[in-house]
DNA sequence: TAGATGACTCACA
DNA sequence: ATGTGAGCCATCT
């Protein structure tokens, strides 16, 4: 199960940030997303599995994020062309799935 | 083995 | 806008 999570990560486009609540559904329920939390948490491979990809339902970086926290995390998504502002990206642009059916 | 916790999300007050 | 409650699964104690 956790490795469809890591695997998920790898299919994420470069540009592009992903939900929680994004890898959850993808993982059968929209629901697991603290599992998935959990899981990065742990993230064996940090430096294979993108994590710092992942942020909440509101595009916000995690707290508790490993790495050094937002800081470290915000310089890996602007190294990967995803300006973070205040700690946040612009789901709307970066999310990798459409928000709305209009892309 | 069972109980509690967690890098989450949504809804209601 | 802030706080609480419920829901799922995996991992830890």
């Amino acid at each position: 199960m956790k490795q469809k999570v890591y695997n998920y990560l790898l299919t994420i486009p470069k540009g592009r940030v992903v939900t929680y609540g994004q890898i959850a559904k993808a993982l059968g329920n929209e629901k697991l997303a603290r599992v998935v939390g959990n899981i990065l948490h742990q993230n064996p491979e940090p430096e294979k599995y993108p994590c710092y990809k992942v942020v909440n339902a509101k595009g916000e970086l995690s707290k508790a994020f490993a790495f050094g926290g937002m800081d470290g995390q915000k310089r890996r998504l602007e190294r990967d062309g995803i300006y973070v502002e205040n700690g946040k990206v612009d789901l709307q642009k970066y999310g990798m799935v459409c928000i709305s059916e209009n892309d």
